[in-house]
DNA sequence: TGTCAAGATAGATGTATGTCGAAGCAACCG
DNA sequence: CGGTTGCTTCGACATACATCTATCTTGACA
């Protein structure tokens, strides 16, 4: 639940501020887990864009309590949202937060 | 030092598998600190497209062991190259290795 | 209302990681 | 050859984090 980072220009175009980098870094270090990539992935990749958290936690190895908690963490970063609906909760990825992580990461390749 | 992850298709695109994931997840680790990220965008946004080392430390209040670590870390993940010339070691971003996680990003958005 | 199932939260624990000072290497210069 | 400077490696330490079990909350349904 912390607020959105703007648009933020490539890494490559100019050197960021701490504070931009402190942002970034947070939303990276939501990346950097193998099982939430692959919940990241298997939301993105779903038919209909979204997935039952039942779904999710038959795809690991893993208790109950950890999937609830890497999604939590996705949440708190912003990349994915959760509905409950009646019984079950979906959860989707937010599009633009990963078009913004990967925009930031562009190499500069003559700006003008 | 390790092996380069082949291009990878987005995230968004299938489930990655667990060796993708952690693959992808080591890199993303590289990128999920404030300094690393600032590192990486001082060398990346550097006219003529590469850094001393004294001008890196000389950028944060870090003792230079820190900053040395923190390159470490982006060198091994293969995301900069370090090339020592006289005195002075002189770092440059893979511009390659940041396109590809870029890349990885990047929504589906009807693929075909 | 009572019970059951799906998820989330809380607390505990082992491991990973960011930081430092001290010491080691490598290259230049008297 | 000895000293100085730039950078890396080593060892130590405090904090952060992934995972678990146990517990709580929410909704469905008899």
């Amino acid at each position: 639940m912390s607020k959105q980072p703007e648009g933020c220009a490539p890494l490559a175009r100019d050197p960021l501020s701490a504070e931009q980098a402190g942002e970034l870094a947070a939303l990276f270090k939501a990346l950097a887990d193998p099982v939430r990539l692959r919940l990241l992935s298997l939301i993105a990749s779903q038919e209909g864009g979204e997935v039952c958290v039942c779904h999710l936690t038959d795809a690991f190895e893993l208790s109950g309590p950890t999937i609830s908690h890497h999604l939590k963490v996705l949440r708190e970063a912003g990349l994915i949202t959760g509905e409950r609906r009646g019984t079950w909760v979906y959860y989707r990825v937010r599009a633009e937060a990963l078009g913004r992580l990967s925009a930031v990461l562009l190499p500069a390749e003559v700006p003008a």
